[in-house]
DNA sequence: TTAGGGTTAG
């Protein structure tokens, strides 16, 4: 299925993945289709509108399958065939597939133009790719709002706000003319970042310039929502009135449940049939808050409505129980669902892990990773049962996990699994193995410096196990990462040498912290008694 | 070629 595209290293001297390769054929192999042949004539611009069309319809196997026989039949495409191509392969999430693609665009000469290049600055940005994406995007001859709008929507979908504003910045630099689409995604990075003054000044100026506010509007609603003000939300939601819609209705019902204003939310909801979606989400509002009563209300709203069947809203209700502490409610919900996707088993486990059973999140760990059960543990189930095993300090039992999540599973993990990993290996007092692991991350990592997280997690290790030399340089190292104005890292080292009783180093850095004018942000509970 | 409901798990 693969020999009859170029690799990119074929073209760039860049490594392939093989298990992508692999999940790529699988797929491919079940779906055959045979619209190609059926064509009476094989039209160039007929099938690249073919291959559109099954993109815009949800079809992105349909296009890539198409393409395939494109392919074969014909080296002669245009790039017009590759831009719906690039954003099939954007929607399957197949980073490999796409790279090839790219390859095969820049053998025909196709990967020119703003358009092309565009496409490509989305789809790497889909992956996460976001070195890949600014290199195309620097690549670009002529370039036009559009692609400026991908590169800014790239940051913000990946978490990097700031760098998001750091574009629009550079668009006003520029004189880039900008659209619609820029004001959206500035209003989300906004929400992303919860920076009031800087939503509310390009809330003005989306009534300054008088754009069409029925996307917009409901970007402005998220974002006030996102920033605790629901009566500005409401304002919006009233000034539109004439011109609202269910997706701007869904999003102030749920952030009226996020913000608490329940009473608001279900006299929304009573106006008009609220749908699965907003439902979900208001769930996970009652999950976040902890908010077990209205959780209720919800789950009889969805009785009443007949939504009981969705999965998706049965996985959100059983989350919520799991979260306000109703671990029986969440099990019966479990049992009931007559099909478990990996997201119904990881929240099981997460319910009984959040409530301090790790004995038991590991019995439904293992009972999932059974053959008969035929659904597969991803990266976030790893997540939860490493850090059930933290928790309950099952040290053996997570080991074991860390070297299946890698070797049976082939699963690489990130940071935060890395965290769970070192809290496991500390309240085993087993330092050794902790530096071992730092050392091969920071191999992995061609030696760069490893994210403070996973330093915050050494330091805490070494105080714990009064490892006092390497304790030093995990300290050291998290300075050099968050510089000196950090006052958390600070009380963080203090506390350190507080531990191995250098309490000459506690004053001072104490005295640095108070010189220096910098608070810690105080700690505070969620539960009120 | 780029935007709207923080639809579910970390």
């Amino acid at each position: 299925m693969f020999a009859c595209l170029p690799r990119l290293s074929d073209v760039t001297g860049k490594s392939t993945n093989l298990l992508y390769r692999f999940v790529f054929a699988r797929n491919f192999a079940a779906h055959t289709d045979h619209l190609f042949d059926e064509l009476p004539q094989r039209d160039l611009s007929a099938l690249n509108s073919q291959l559109s069309s099954y993109l815009r319809s949800g079809n992105p196997n349909g296009t890539l399958a198409l393409f395939l026989k494109m392919h074969r039949a014909s080296s002669d495409l245009s790039s017009h065939t590759f831009t719906p191509v690039l954003g099939a392969c954007a929607r399957l999430s197949y980073p490999e597939t796409g790279r090839q693609v790219h390859a095969l665009m820049i053998k025909q000469g196709a990967e020119t133009g703003t358009i092309s290049k565009t496409a490509l600055i989305d789809m790497y940005s889909k992956y996460g790719l976001l070195v890949d994406s600014v290199k195309v995007f620097e690549s670009v001859e002529d370039k036009d709002v559009v692609s400026w709008n991908a590169l800014l929507s790239g940051f913000l979908r990946n978490g990097k706000g700031k760098e998001a504003l750091g574009v629009f910045a550079a668009m006003y630099r520029e004189e880039v003319e900008i659209s619609e689409f820029t004001l959206c995604s500035v209003v989300k990075t906004c929400a992303s970042l919860k920076i009031l003054q800087q939503g509310k000044q390009v809330h003005a100026m989306v009534v300054v310039t008088g754009r069409d506010l029925v996307v917009l509007g409901t970007a402005m609603i998220s974002f006030y929502s996102s920033v605790g003000l629901m009566s500005e939300a409401m304002k919006v939601y009233i000034s539109l009135n004439v011109h609202t819609d269910e997706v701007m209705l869904n999003s102030l019902i749920s952030g009226c449940i996020r913000n608490r204003n329940y009473k608001e939310a279900f006299l929304l909801m009573s106006r008009q049939r609220p749908n699965a979606r907003v439902l979900i989400s208001s769930l996970a509002g009652c999950s976040d808050n902890s908010d077990l009563w209205i959780g209720k209300q919800i789950h009889c709203v969805a009785l009443r409505n007949g939504f009981v069947s969705d999965s998706k809203l049965c996985n959100g209700l059983m989350d919520m129980y799991g979260k306000c502490g109703q671990i029986v409610q969440a099990c019966t919900m479990f049992s009931a669902m007559p099909s478990k996707s990996v997201v119904s088993w990881t929240s099981m486990i997460d319910a009984y892990a959040v409530n301090g059973d790790g004995v038991k999140a590991l019995e439904i760990f293992r009972e999932m990773c059974e053959e008969g059960s035929r659904v597969l543990p991803n990266s976030v189930t790893f997540l939860v049962v490493l850090s059930a095993c933290a928790h309950a300090g099952l040290v053996e039992e997570g080991k074991e996990c860390f070297g299946m999540m890698m070797e049976r599973y082939r699963l690489v993990p990130g940071t935060e699994h890395h965290v769970c990993f070192i809290d496991i290996l500390s309240k085993a007092g087993d330092t050794e193995e902790i530096w071992r692991l730092v050392e091969r991350i920071m191999i992995e990592n061609n030696n760069r410096n490893l994210p403070c997280a996973i330093w915050v997690a050494v330091l805490s290790a070494c105080s714990l196990n009064m490892d006092v030399s390497r304790g030093e340089y995990a300290a050291m190292r998290l300075m050099e990462e968050t510089g000196p104005e950090n006052a958390s890292i600070y009380v963080l080292i203090s506390n350190f040498y507080a531990a191995i009783g250098k309490w000459d180093m506690v004053e001072e850095l104490r005295e640095k912290l108070k010189k220096k004018g910098l608070v810690k942000a105080a700690g505070h509970s969620s539960l009120f008694i």
